[in-house]
DNA sequence: TGCGCTTTTTGCCAAATGGCAAGTGCAAGC
DNA sequence: GCTTGCACTTGCCATTTGGCAAAAAGCGCA
């Protein structure tokens, strides 16, 4: 918890009984590894706090084939903003790539803080944006380079995380082909 | 002015009183082609909304390769949210690749409408989220994409952008060579 | 331990893309 | 009409990446 209030203090203040408000609202969920938070065609009624493990979020193309878009780390927040804020079904999975554990808001009660706490629908928007604008900067490179430099800044992006994913959905997150990715791996070494 | 209240009230609504208090606090702007609405290292202190042109976001690789990120059509905002939330320098250019007219806000003036009209902050937290989220759900499948699908993609969302872009400047947005897209335009003719 | 399954590695060849340089086309200015 | 500059196209060849299939390695489980 005291981790998830590290997080949280990043976008603004709160005194202790607006953290144990908080707190009282979340629920904790454990993932098995490969279940699924969140599946394509569901609405999303929730918030999400990955305190450990990988997530992943994965879709099919037109063409059928699986399709991972992005990796959630320990200390992020998860959800669907489509679902969240329009009601939306969200086109996405989001799977469980290791054991999970997670603090989990009702999308009542995460709208219900706003009523409550003063300034929590602006930390909410800079938690949104920062989280936006971090995917964006991290995926926008990777268009105009070539499949080694992309491993190799997912390797300084997140370095914790290389060696607990399958090098199948590292593959695809990088869009290019495991047996590519396996080849350059080998003459990175 | 009438495009830019019909883009506001896609996020709220808005009063008459409250639409010419909106309008009072713009400027016009005029900028020719190639001139730069923010260059990199400066701090982006305004908010441009888009009436007239094309707009591009263009920065250069550690290599030195000018590299074009984003382009900015009609009809919407513009601005450096580090700069504007976080009084940070812009890595990036923004720069018209037309003839353009803007409508803009200074920092001051956009900020201050959100003591005055209720709902205000809630309105832009909207448009920047939207925003990013629409520019994450393009950019993302390019990565898994090959080069000629990326560019009939380009064309799918940008219809009438592609004939009023240099060819080399939408090569380095779909991350290939000048040769390379002249070959697919071949291809697809 | 040994079996069956999945994941990763490797080899072989084809297709896509890059690098570079020369050629073409078009528009502005003289 | 000619020249000049710039953007785009094309040709040639090297490199990267993909597609496919087989081999190897890892892993759970009886």
């Amino acid at each position: 918890m005291d981790e998830f209030f590290a997080y949280l203090l990043q976008f603004g203040s709160l005194n202790p009984q607006q953290l144990a408000l908080i707190a009282s609202k979340t629920t904790p969920l454990v993932l098995s590894k490969d279940a699924y938070f969140l599946e394509a065609g569901h609405v999303s009624r929730r918030v999400g706090f990955l305190l450990e493990g990988v997530l992943r979020i994965c879709y099919y193309s037109k063409q059928g084939d699986e399709i991972t878009r992005n990796f959630i780390d320990e200390m992020h927040l998860t959800t669907d903003l489509r679902g969240l804020e329009y009601g939306l079904a969200s086109p996405e999975y989001v799977q469980a790539v290791t054991d999970c554990r997670l603090l989990v808001f009702a999308k009542h009660d995460w709208d219900e803080l706003a009523h409550t706490i003063v300034g929590w629908s602006e930390m909410v928007h800079k938690m949104t944006s920062k989280h936006l604008r971090e995917k964006l900067a991290r995926i926008s490179p990777m268009v105009s380079q070539d499949a080694t430099t992309r491993y190799q800044e997912f390797l300084d992006n997140y370095p914790q995380l290389a060696n607990r994913i399958p090098l199948s959905y590292l593959a695809s997150f990088l869009g290019i082909t495991p047996s590519s990715l396996s080849r350059i791996r080998k003459n990175i070494r």
